[in-house]
DNA sequence: ATGTAAATTCTGTATAAACAGAAATATTCC
DNA sequence: GGAATATTTCTGTTTATACAGAATTTACAT
C-alpha cells in the first residue's frame, strides 16, 4: 500500500508516541495504518507497507487485540485474516482509556487496600498511615469517577468536557 | 532509614508500577520512599536505604525534578542537599497530570495541528482526512477539558468526581 | 590555597525489549 | 492425502535502558 505523505508523517509520529504512552513502536504504527487505511488489511500488506518482518506484524496484531483496539474480519474468497480497527475516535478513546485504567491505575488501588488492611499498617508512623489512607482514598475516588465516565455515551461526555470549569456553577447552584 | 514492613511493600510496588507510568524503577522508588518518610532526606540515606548506586540516586532526583514531583531544601548547619516530595495527594496527582499532558497529548495535538494545515493535507482521502479531523478535534476538546480541571481546586475537583454519571441529569435539567 | 564533603558526569556492563529471519505449525483447497 | 498458503513460535541479534563504580567537578570550610 502506498502512502501519502500525511498519512505517512501520522503512522511515524504514532509509532514515535507509543513509546510514551507504553506500547512500542511497530504496535502503534499498525494501529495507526489501520486507522488512517480505514479498512481491513491482511498482515502482508502491513508488513509490505511499514517494512518491518511478518513477525513482527503478527506478534504486534496478537497485541492490540489485548488492548481490544483491533478485530479480525474476512473476506469473501479470501482466506487471510484481515484486520480493521474502529474508525471511531470515540471507541478508541474508550477502549485505551479502560485498559489503561485497568493495567495503570486499579493494581494500585487493591494494593493500597491490601495494605491498609494489613496487620502491619498500624506499625507504620501516624503521619505514613494518614497519607497512604490519603492516597487509597484519592484513588478510589478517580477509579469510581473514571468507571462512570466510561458509561456515559460520547454525547453527554462532550457536553460534560464542553462545560469543563462552568460546572462549578452549577455544583454551587 | 530502617522500613517497616509496609514502607517496604509500598515503595516496591511503586517501583514496579513505575514501569507501566513509564518512569523507571529507581525514580519511582525514590519518590515513594520520600513520599512515605514525609521529611526531606538527603540523597546518603535514600542511597542507604533502597541499596543502589549514588550515581542512580542523583540522576534519578534530577528526573524527578524534571518531573516537578520533588523539591530541595536546606537544613540549618548541614551543606548536604535534602529532597522532599509533596505529602498532598491532591498537589501530587495534580503535577503528575499536568506533566503527562504535557508529554503524551500536546505534542500529538500540535502534530494533527500540523497536518491538518499541510498542503498535502487535501491529497489524503476523504475518509482519512475526516478521521484525522476528528481526532484532531477530539483531542483538542479533551486538552482543553484537562486544562479546565487543573485550575479547579480540590474541593470543587473532588466535588465533580463524586457527582459521577448523575451530572447527566444537571445538564439536561 | 588546600582539604574535605557532596554532587555530578563519565564509562563500561548487565538486563530487558524489539525485532528479523528461519523453522514449525495450522488451515484450506484440490 | 498432499500441495499451497497463511500464521505463529522459536532463536539469535540488535538496540535501548538501567545501573554500578570510578573519575571528575563543584561547593564550602579552615
Amino acid at each position: 500500500m502506498k502512502l501519502t505523505p500525511v498519512s505517512e508523517r501520522f503512522i511515524l509520529h504514532w509509532g514515535e508516541m507509543g513509546s510514551r504512552w507504553g506500547v512500542n513502536r511497530t504496535v502503534s504504527q499498525i494501529h495507526a495504518l489501520l486507522y488512517i487505511a480505514g479498512r481491513p488489511l491482511p498482515a502482508d500488506e502491513i508488513t509490505d507497507t511499514l517494512g518491518v518482518a511478518r513477525s513482527n506484524v503478527s506478534n504486534s496484531l496478537k497485541e492490540l487485540q489485548g488492548w481490544g483496539l483491533i478485530s479480525v474480519v474476512h473476506l469473501m474468497g479470501d482466506r487471510r485474516d484481515h484486520f480493521e480497527t474502529t474508525g471511531d475516535v470515540w471507541g478508541l478513546a474508550h477502549a485505551i482509556f479502560k485498559e489503561r485504567k485497568k493495567r495503570e491505575f486499579d493494581p494500585t488501588v487493591d494494593f493500597l487496600r491490601d495494605c491498609v488492611n494489613s496487620p502491619d499498617y498500624g506499625k507504620e508512623e501516624k503521619d505514613a498511615q494518614k497519607r497512604i489512607a490519603a492516597t487509597l482514598q484519592f484513588m478510589e475516588t478517580v477509579s469510581s469517577w473514571g468507571d462512570e465516565l466510561l458509561k456515559l455515551d460520547p454525547e453527554t461526555l462532550m457536553k460534560v468536557m464542553k462545560l469543563g470549569a462552568k460546572i462549578q456553577k452549577l455544583i454551587r447552584g
